[in-house]
DNA sequence: GAAAAGATTAAA
DNA sequence: TTAATCTTTTCC
């Protein structure tokens, strides 16, 4: 496992000066992640006790819970993520990213997510590749306005914002920009960074190529995230949190994935980013280009 | 109340 | 290339 993640760490190929991507120390994160009982296993979307309590159209992972909920509380977890980011050398010096930095546009808090970390429990990501969605933007969700879904994109920058796609996929957003302006980046591919045991698992597939982590679906479920996840703060500590991380050398942009619904303006503006010389990008690759 | 479509993925 | 799968939103 530690072979692998060096060769996942050096295919980055990130200026990394302060931030050593090196995981001496895999077992320990191991030891670390908080035990999962079996019902829970079989929801990977939703291993949050409070997000669990409150889920009500997907109550079976609730009743099938053997540990009684009211048990569980949120600080626990908490305090064992701190633990791991001081024990180990890897994250000693990462920090997460403070609210302000998220309160700008979409347009420009998207690069800037480029080489950033996304961390929840063992696992954490580097954020390779994302789309900006702002207002007034045909393609971008908050073109409805405010509705029961798309609420989330309206709050404050640095909120999580979580949906469902094709019935199927968990595609996890970053809110952008101050509260009530509608604009979010869409997290999609990532490289792993620690815990590609986990990741594995949830995904279901046992490889280490970019297969597993380039697409917006994928870094939803290697996260074990579901829309229960909406609203959830990126800027404080527990649960999913956006760390600090090295700002790529060179970067791509190219037009937005899927949205041929949207006015040509839109589905041709270049408001997608990559991480230049990384394989872990999703497809189609070939629509990307230096700036 | 019904129907259509979707910021996708994996397998054939 | 296509099936899977279901929520959200719009239209009548």
């Amino acid at each position: 496992m530690l072979q692998s993640l060096t060769k996942i760490n050096f295919l980055l190929s990130i200026s990394a000066r302060s931030f050593s991507l090196q995981m001496n120390s895999s077992k320990r994160f191991k030891r670390i992640a908080p035990k999962r009982n079996k019902s829970v296993r079989l929801s990977q979307s939703c291993n949050d006790s409070e997000r669990c309590a409150n889920k009500s159209s997907k109550s079976v992972i609730v009743r099938t819970r053997t540990t009684p909920r009211h048990n569980q509380t949120l600080p626990q977890p908490k305090l064992k993520i701190q633990s791991s980011l001081v024990s180990d050398p890897c994250f000693r010096d990462t920090t997460i990213l403070p609210h302000d930095f998220f309160q700008i546009d979409a347009l420009d808090l998207a690069p800037r997510l480029l080489g950033k970390f996304l961390r929840r429990d063992d696992v954490v990501l580097q954020i390779t590749e994302v789309e900006a969605y702002r207002p007034n933007d045909s393609a971008c969700h908050g073109r409805f306005g405010i509705t029961p879904r798309t609420a989330p994109v309206f709050g404050p920058g640095g909120n999580a914002y979580v949906y469902l796609c094709y019935g199927l996929h968990t595609m996890l957003n970053v809110v952008a920009d101050k509260e009530g302006v509608g604009a979010a980046v869409l997290i999609r591919a990532c490289a792993p960074v620690c815990g590609l045991e986990t990741i594995q698992q949830r995904r279901g597939q046992q490889t280490e190529k970019p297969i597993l982590l380039t697409g917006p679906g994928k870094v939803g479920q290697a996260l074990g995230i579901s829309t229960e996840w909406s609203y959830h703060p990126l800027y404080t500590p527990g649960g999913l949190e956006l760390l600090d991380g090295p700002e790529p050398d060179k970067i791509l942009i190219g037009p937005r994935v899927g949205i041929e619904y949207a006015l040509p303006e839109h589905v041709n503006a270049l408001w997608r980013f990559a991480i230049a010389d990384t394989p872990w990008i999703s497809a189609p690759k070939n629509t990307l280009r230096p700036p």
